[in-house]
This record gives structure tokens, C-alpha cells and sequence, in this order.
DNA sequence: GCCAACGTTGGC
DNA sequence: GCCAACGTTGGC
């Protein structure tokens, strides 16, 4: 059974531009280090699965475009770089803590922004909108995805 | 830059 | 295992 999710990307990182200018719109998707999050991609998402690309920390929060999940979790590359930003000491190649998916941008879209979201009754129970969520993978309903999508447009 | 909310750490 | 202190997220 498909699965949908919304991921959020800081764009001064990593934008929907910035996926979609990648070799086959492909991008590991590494840096998550929060446990609940981890483990929506290590337990919950499988290759196919719908994702909102979400733009945060910027002037315009909002979804950006669509994109899928890429392919199975593996270990986040990141985690051993040492000295690099996403190092974690604790993480062995052996053990590792953290994990990537592959994203594939599917299509940029128009924004929608945070604040018309809100005003979406549909989309009153969304984990995103919770007060004080702060999660950066979060599930999302196949209702709340054929709203947004269909908000999005082609 | 502010601050609310949440997660993590570490002393006890 | 509790909980205070601290760090981070992310909208505004």
C-alpha cells in the first residue's frame, strides 16, 4: 500500500530546484537526526511512496513540489564524516544510527504556502499544522494528499 | 532576532 | 528513572 509523506528541506540547503537540477531528479536524502523521523524512513516508507517537498526556515514555508521515495533506507553517509556538520560520533560503520532514502523530484509546483494551508479545514489534523511540531518527516493521509496535490495543480 | 515547543543530555 | 539545563527547530 502507497504511502505519503512531507519532507522538509531548509531550500538554502537543498530546494526543489536544487532536486530537480540533479542527475535523474535523485538526491540522497541525509541529515535527519531525530529518532521519530528516522524511523518513518526506516520503517514506513518503501520505494514509490508520495512526497511533499516542503521549503522551511525561509521567507515562503510552504510545499514546493511533489517528489517519491527512491529506494530502500541505507546508512547515512554523513554520519562518519568527521568534522562535517551531520558527524555523530556514537555512529560506526559497523552501528550506524542514521539513515538516508533516495528522494526523486517528481515536479515543482507553485507554493503553497504555510499560511494557506492553515486555512484548509481539510487539513486541520495534519501533523505539520500541530502546534510546536517541529518533525521534518511526517506522514500525511492519502485525504490530505489528494487536497494538496490537487491544490498544486500540474 | 524572538520565542514557544520539543528533544537530548547528564547529574543525581 | 527523574528532571533541569541546554540545544534546536522553525514560524513570525
Amino acid at each position: 500500500m502507497k504511502q505519503y509523506w512531507l519532507m522538509k528541506s531548509e531550500p538554502d540547503e537543498v530546494s526543489i530546484d536544487d532536486l530537480m537540477a540533479a542527475p535523474q531528479h535523485t538526491m540522497p536524502w541525509f541529515g535527519v537526526r531525530n529518532y521519530q523521523a528516522r524511523n518513518f524512513m526506516r520503517d514506513g516508507m518503501r520505494p514509490g511512496d508520495g512526497v511533499l517537498f516542503y521549503h522551511s526556515s525561509c521567507p515562503q514555508p510552504g510545499v514546493a513540489g511533489v517528489a517519491e521515495v527512491a529506494s530502500g533506507a541505507y546508512p547515512d553517509h554523513s554520519q562518519f564524516e568527521e568534522g562535517g556538520k551531520y558527524f555523530d560520533p556514537k555512529a560506526t560503520p559497523e552501528q550506524p544510527r542514521w539513515i538516508s532514502v533516495d528522494v526523486r523530484g517528481v515536479k515543482k509546483t507553485a507554493l503553497l504556502p504555510l499560511s494557506e494551508m492553515r486555512q484548509m479545514p481539510e487539513l486541520e489534523d495534519m501533523l505539520l499544522l500541530k502546534k510546536g511540531s517541529r518533525l521534518s518527516i511526517t506522514p500525511v493521509t492519502p485525504a490530505q494528499w489528494k487536497v494538496i496535490t490537487g491544490k498544486l495543480g500540474s
